[in-house]
Formats: C-alpha cells, sequence, structure tokens
DNA sequence: ATTTTTTGTGTAAATTTCACGCAATAAAGG
DNA sequence: CCTTTATTGCGTGAAATTTACACAAAAAAT
C-alpha cells in the first residue's frame, strides 16, 4: 500500500530572555509573506535536507534576529494536521535561553522585525504559536524547579538578588530570601566572587556570584539532585 | 532562497508492558525489508497525510502488533540526517503503556513478528531505536515519579504488593513496604476493594486495591503534587 | 502440625523545610 | 553633613516530612 507523503518539517523557537528590570520575554519576528502576514511569530522556518534540527534553528534565528543562543533543547512537536492553512507542516518546537548582554534587540527601532515581548504582554501570534509557547512557558517552569538552567539567563557575574528576582519572576511566586540562598548554596556549583556590584541604584552592594559548571557537571554526574 | 525539501516523517513507538513475575519489557517487530530486514526494531511508520501523529502510532501498532494501546505520550523526536541510509526521516517517536491483560503476545509462537521483549534482555534493533528506548526508559522512569501513571501498566485490580513491585523494578531499586504504603495512600486516588486476591501462591492473600481515576483527575486540579 | 511465605500495621529518630528579625552598607534626600 | 530609605548578609527554633525498623496474622507448602 503505497502512497505519497506531502508532509514538511519545520522548526520553531521558543527564545527566553531575562533582565532583573524587565522580567522575561520571548523573541517574535514580524512575518512579512502570507499566511499571517503582518502577524507575529515565533521565529523558525523549514528544515533544509542536509541539517540537523539544531542547525535548522540556530541559522533561522542567525537568519532573522541576529542572536545566538546560549541554551537549546526540543519541546515538542506540533503536528495538527491543518495548523498550517497551506499545507502539512510538522513543527519540531525548540526552547532556548540567551544571556542579556546578547540580545540587543530591545534597543532596536520598532521598524524592526525582530522584538522582545515580556510574557505577560504578547500579541496575537500566528499559526499554533501561542501553543508552543505555553508549552515553553511550562517547560521553562518546571525545568527551573529540577535544573540550575536559570544561570543561561543572567550574566557571567551577577548579584545574588538577581537570581532569586529571577527564580520568583519565572515561577510566579514570592521566595524567602534566606531559604533560597542556603538551599542554591549548598548545590555547590555557585561561587562568591570578591567582587561587588556597583550603581545598582541605592542599598548596600552585594558580592557578585559566579555559576561553576565544571563544578556542575561533577555533582550531576554523582547523580546529586537539583531541585529547588 | 527556494529548495525542495526530501524529508519524511514517521513515527515509532516504544509500548511499555508489565507483569510481576516477568517484570518490564517492551514490543518489538521483526522488520520484514530492508533496510535492517530480520532485524528487531520498533513498530512504526510513515504518517499519513491526513492522519494526526496519535493516529498514525495507533494506526501502526493495530497493523503491526494487534496491541491497543491504554496510555500515550509524545517522547521526542529523532532526526539526524542519517539515521536512515535510504533517505532523510524524521522520526517523532512515542511512549506508549498498556495492560496485562491486553497483550496476550508472549503466548504468541516464536515464529510472531512482534514479540515482548524484558528491557534487560533486548536485541539488537536497527536504526537508532536503541536510543529511542534509551530514552524511553529514562522518561518512564522519571514519569513514575511525579505522575501516578503505574497504573496504566496494571490490572484494574491489584494487590498493593504489585504496585510496590513495579515502582522497584521501574525505578531499579528497593522500596520501603510501609512508607511507600503510607505515601501512596495518602495521595488519595487509592481505593481499596472488599476482594482479596486469589491463588497467588503461598502467603496471607491481600486486598485488592483500584485507581479512581476521576479523584485523581480532581487532586490534579487541585494542584496536589504527586512525587514520590 | 509445623514451616514458609506474604500481608498488615505504628512509632521514634533524623532530616528537611519553613518562618522570621536585626545589623551593616551605601545611595538619596533634605 | 545628617537622616532616611533601600538593599545585603546572616542564624535559629518550630513544624513537617522522611526514614528506619519488627512483629502478628493468614494462607499455602511440606
Amino acid at each position: 500500500m503505497k502512497f505519497t507523503q506531502k508532509i514538511k518539517v519545520s522548526v520553531d523557537a521558543v527564545v527566553f530572555g531575562y533582565t532583573p528590570s524587565e522580567g522575561l520575554s520571548i523573541l517574535l519576528i514580524k512575518r512579512k509573506i502570507a499566511p499571517f502576514k503582518g502577524n507575529w511569530a515565533l521565529p523558525g522556518g523549514l528544515v533544509r535536507n542536509e541539517e540537523t534540527l539544531e542547525q535548522a534553528v540556530e541559522r533561522e534565528l542567525r537568519e532573522e534576529t541576529g542572536i545566538t543562543i546560549n541554551y537549546l533543547e526540543q519541546l515538542y512537536t506540533f503536528a495538527k494536521p491543518d495548523r498550517d492553512p497551506r499545507n502539512r507542516v510538522v513543527a519540531v518546537a525548540y526552547f532556548g535561553l540567551v544571556r542579556p548582554d546578547t540580545f540587543e534587540l530591545h534597543a532596536n527601532t520598532d521598524a524592526s522585525d525582530a522584538q522582545w515581548f515580556n510574557i505577560q504582554e504578547l500579541p496575537v501570534l500566528a499559526f499554533d504559536h501561542q501553543d508552543i509557547i505555553k508549552l515553553a512557558i511550562q517547560r521553562l517552569q518546571s525545568k527551573l524547579t529540577y535544573q540550575p538552567v536559570g544561570f543561561e539567563l543572567l550574566d557571567q557575574k551577577f548579584p545574588f538578588s538577581d537570581l532569586e528576582k529571577l527564580y520568583a519572576t519565572v515561577l510566579n511566586r514570592p521566595i524567602d530570601r534566606r531559604n533560597f540562598k542556603k538551599k542554591i548554596m549548598k548545590f555547590g556549583f555557585l561561587e562568591e566572587t570578591k567582587e561587588k556590584q556597583k550603581h545598582q541604584g541605592s542599598g548596600r552592594p552585594g558580592y557578585l556570584f559566579k555559576f561553576n559548571e565544571q563544578r556542575y557537571f561533577q555533582l550531576k554526574k554523582d547523580g546529586i539532585n537539583f531541585e529547588i
């Protein structure tokens, strides 16, 4: 029983960015072509015949937004037969994190094709991209509770309060400063540096911390549980 | 910049079965055609143009093994360009659970095309199916620790010790009988029936329990955490 | 009838989580 | 310059949860 399959494969990326002042954002692009011309959508596109899915995501992000990604993992594959009105497209969605220093788009003009949107203020989206984003946010939340991915969203060195605010923002709940710090420090992958933060506004300046990736991999190999 | 995409989309299913006596098994089929003719492989095949991925999985399972699935969820999408020697195939892998009463294949002859294999005694597999299975086992393990999927692998009514053995087998670690029972019963989705188990061998017969799905959905909606 | 196997059950100790307040440092405001 | 405001750094006791552990009852096997 033969048939000709007419399904295309694409990738879509939900890229998260974070700043203590502006919170959690997602990178969107404005579509230049139909369908959904003029609508905001996730960066993405058809996979080329010879490239891996990850390469496809990185290529599309480079082409459409100029961003370089810091952490990338597969999220889910969306494949409802009618999710694209033109023809059937199976979309493998990815989930990415970028550092603040990498995302210079905020400074761009409104005429830009690519823009960050706070997750509280997302525009109407093309295709089923709203569903994809919803799942990505859930994934980020649950991921953050058992794997220290938060560092992928912060600068290399950061005051402890930034980490705390990040967790509070992403998990959308208050966090006890003292208990949180005790818990994180007990894991052993965070190092306090001698540097203090500069001109952060009023208040006592805090020491800067950095994530020790090597130490983290060692602990992970030892089967440590990083649940918070 | 136009190009013609030549990628096909398939589904593969890692179906788990369990019995207290034989442990955890996976359903495999013997390939009748090249490549990997004669090798064991996961059930699966190309997705038709109009069907959903889940429909494709159920159809392939019906065609190749006759089994009906009890629980199904998407696992991961495998897409390395060279994972199929003929042409590029992106495989969306699924992860399924079946009840013991559904899997009558064990009784079949060796000539059968479909067979259960204990996860400790898997044969050499076609394509990258070994990787897929490895991931599926990890997923089953982690899933079992935060969601009561174990019932999908047991009969409707079962002695408590079956559940305990299932957890011990899948998680591959000893479990304290008393603490385990206290923990599970505290969730509130398990009901003790008046029936006792019959001819299970020697020893005192236990009461049979059953999973209350409605109660479970209610508890889940209330945001209860089912971690064990 | 005795032995073996399996079920059913409770409590104390150890560990983890949670709640909470005060002194130190710097900028901001008068 | 002095006072006020904002933020960091740090520890302890109470509550909740997790863990370790043993013996009697019921049935089959010998």
